[in-house]
DNA sequence: TCGAAAGCAAGAGCAGTGCTCTCGTTTCTG
DNA sequence: CAGAAACGAGAGCACTGCTCTTGCTTTCGA
């Protein structure tokens, strides 16, 4: 299927990574407002008008990075899972490790993560192509709850009536064999989640807050609780 | 103190407003990276070099209109705390309500809230003049959860032996009235609460969550009782 | 009161951008 | 092997932020 045909094909395969390589390395240097097609080029020995035989457009270029940016933190999270042959900890434990990963990802690519997490440049409706990888880390999270579910049980959070119709909407869609009522509260211990991160990343927490690893992790465990994960203990920030 | 000199003062202050309102339009209407000063300067009849004498570059231009949105969502949220004469609700409720205030305010002004809360667009570091409009949204917050202890209480959220140092730090420095766990709680819940309402603007809620201020009303009554607001029933979901 | 000083709008111009079009050349393919 | 497709280079267009100079007007102090 992915069998490449000649010489000509080899070629644009590298000259594509070459761009997007050098874009990243602008990306990183100076964020996403600045990254210059021409500047890209200009870097890479080739005339501006050549790069626009791989991406159509500037924002085209910014939404394969964008993709590649999901992909990455994605599998930073899927990472954090335990591996095979190792002897998993505790379903909350498991939870921050993973929020963690996502956490360092983002302090280690804080562009990038600006690109996926903040403002959305490009038009304004993410293109169909990065629904797909935009998914991986809530995928992660979900996988991680439905485990628990499935081998320990749940506190599962309590529903209103007027929420139900909606919960087991999103249930259907998500993950069917987990409650409703832990598929609402996941969803939104999802958007908190990078609600912190976010604050930290882009500079909210300046002036404010020191120990922000601590902070993030006592309030990713109550994140977990929120969710229904079992603590053992009743109450507390975990490590 | 603020006596205007003459006609050249009252110019002044007319065309930097004109300025700002024109900007803000094309900010509404393209977002932040399609604001162009020759634009504005075009549809306010005036050559694009004399907007430097009003602005002196476009961050800050920009700068002015993020402080002016970090007022407005301020506005906004002490605008939903009970007035003066109100025969004011449950401290749950108050917090919803102020939550819910932010969350239309960002509703209505995607663009606006997408430059305060999205990538930091200009430099990087914010200038120090948004500071103290920034913190307004946090300062009702604390306001309210502050009138809450002193009057009926809180729920004081645990804290682990290594958070107390900086919890207590962080008390000192935004509310040396409240409990540190509270404090702690009370900055995560911050940053979780905009986490919420940014997936909803992002679009990162698209073809996923329908019945938004629902799931937003429930995260955000749960992230008052994280805080410790006592909540009357044991748990679920108020309105 | 009157002249210097400061504030102002306008225009030209510079360097940079995204993007399009054309024109030879190279590579693939029927 | 010839036609087709892909490619790199270059010129060029419309636009951007920003600077500098040139006159005009308002303000203010001696």
């Amino acid at each position: 299927m992915s069998t490449i045909r000649g010489a000509r094909e080899r070629a644009r395969i590298e000259v594509t990574a070459a761009i997007k390589d050098e874009a990243r390395k602008q990306l990183a240097a100076e964020g996403a407002a600045k990254l210059s097609l021409r500047a890209v080029a200009r870097e890479l020995g080739m005339v501006s008008s050549a790069l626009y035989r791989y991406f159509p457009s500037r924002d085209d270029l910014l939404t394969a990075l964008i993709v590649d940016s999901y992909d990455a933190v994605g599998e930073a999270a899927e990472a954090a899972l335990p591996k095979a042959g190792d002897t998993p900890g505790p379903y909350p434990a498991r939870w921050v490790a993973v929020a963690c990963a996502v956490r360092d990802w983002a302090l280690a690519h804080p562009h990038e993560y600006a690109l996926i997490y903040g403002s959305p440049v490009p038009g304004y409706t993410a293109p169909q192509d990065t629904v797909g990888p935009a998914s991986r880390v809530g995928l992660v999270l979900i996988g991680l709850v439905r485990e628990a579910y499935l081998a320990e049980g749940l506190a599962v959070p309590p529903l209103t009536a007027e929420l139900r119709p909606e919960a087991e909407r999103m249930a259907a869609d998500l993950a069917d064999d987990l409650p409703p009522g832990v598929v609402v509260a996941l969803v939104g211990a999802w958007a908190q989640l990078f609600g912190l991160i976010s604050f930290e990343i882009f500079g909210q927490f300046d002036r404010l807050v020191e120990a922000r690893e601590l902070l993030f992790r006592r309030a990713v465990h109550e994140l977990g609780r929120s969710t229904g994960l079992l603590d053992g203990r009743s109450a507390g920030a975990g490590r």
